[in-house]
DNA sequence: AGGCAAATGCAACTCCACTTGCGTTAGGTG
DNA sequence: CACCTAACGCAAGTGGAGTTGCATTTGCCT
């Protein structure tokens, strides 16, 4: 199989790959089934011992149709991120926008810091290195999950934690930066992560949004 | 090859692994050649798309050399960080605080905004998912280059621009406060880098510093 | 209900990453 | 300078990921 650019992940842009035009039960069936097996099979062996041959045997599926649904290992992942970014995940409500970004934080935290949890999710940061498909649902995922935080500062603003609507806090960026530091250490300088790098990275972030770094003129 | 633990990367622990008893001249010239040939491959061909049996022909060692001694694609990147670490590399000096982290961090949008030159550092990136090794070579050779930046610090503390040595800034977190949002957004949210960016990881860095979030008592 | 095409199942094959056993070269040492 | 052994070269073999052509099942539509 060719890498960088694997393509023929199911929801695409509609030139008859396979999977899309019949959405009917034996097709759903076999996603769903899918889907568990590469969450099975990547919280067993992580992301480089995930294999078609074993989503093939755990799923009931057979090896010529992943293939051909999924085209590899790589669009298996992405799709089941697209399954994971359609849950009903809500950013915490604490009260006060510090509790909410150390809430938000300790969730990042706590979520890596489960080996069983934490598989799916750096398996597509893994994922994105190799294929493209894998790196447009990552990227997906995380805007929508941004998006969804945004909730938070118009709250803040609301409570008036911060500065009114007309010179706003850009929310989306506000949480991107407390979620920064976070993988930074997670994923580029692999030095770990514990309870006082998520306090520590809210107050960073809190400090610049006080300061007026992340205003939105408008 | 079992993934998770490759090991036998040259210059660890000393069992008697090939390529650490004699450090002759063969050898010395083989490892040159060996890395050479990584990084043209990784350049040419990402990481990815990066197989032994490349690297073995464009740097006139056999195949079984390479197994023997780094054990495989992921062994061989974490040698070459561990080459591209020990280079004379320096943080810039302009004269003012607020510029060195300036050119630090457009250091970072421009060395990935060339391919040929992020294709090493992201390959390591990507290796330190897969293996140990590499995950070590990468935690290694950030942490030194931190330590290199915290000069960066000391002199704004001697121009007077951050509060003395008695209540004083922690530089590497500065350091890393910089560093973190530019990685974030090319490995993880995968939204793309400009100098902009920059610009405001900076400015949020500085705005924490100033507010006294990156003080270490002593 | 019945027929058409999409989607899946199946088995055999290809190709390449990786291994193994042994012979050869060359660096260090007395 | 000669020996000894670490390090390297070589060629054949192995196993598994990924492919291919065809048979079979199952939705959807009239």
């Amino acid at each position: 199989m060719d890498n960088e650019q694997t393509a023929q992940v199911a929801g695409g842009t509609g030139t008859a790959r396979p999977g899309t035009r019949r959405p009917g039960g034996r097709t759903a069936r076999t996603r769903a089934a899918v889907r568990d097996a590469v969450v099975a099979g990547l919280t067993e062996h992580g992301y480089s011992g995930l294999t078609v041959e074993y989503v093939a045997e755990h799923s009931g599926v057979h090896k010529t149709t992943l293939y051909r649904r999924w085209g590899g290992v790589d669009g298996l992942v992405a799709d089941t991120l697209d399954l994971a970014g359609e849950d009903g995940w809500a950013p915490p409500d604490t009260g006060s926008l510090d509790g909410d970004l150390r809430a938000l934080a300790l969730e990042v935290v706590h979520s890596f810091a489960d080996p069983a949890a934490a598989a799916p999710s750096s398996a597509v940061i893994a994922a994105a290195f190799q294929s493209e498909p894998a790196a447009q649902a990552l990227r997906a995922y995380y805007a929508e999950r941004f998006a969804r935080c945004e909730v938070i500062v118009d709250r803040a603003v609301a409570r008036g934690e911060l500065p009114g609507p007309r010179s706003a806090v850009d929310g989306g960026a506000l949480v991107r930066a407390v979620a920064a530091p976070l993988f930074f250490r997670l994923f580029i300088t692999r030095e770990g992560l514990d309870e006082p790098d998520a306090d520590h990275a809210v107050a960073v972030a809190l400090a610049a949004a006080h300061a007026g770094t992340f205003t939105k003129e408008t």
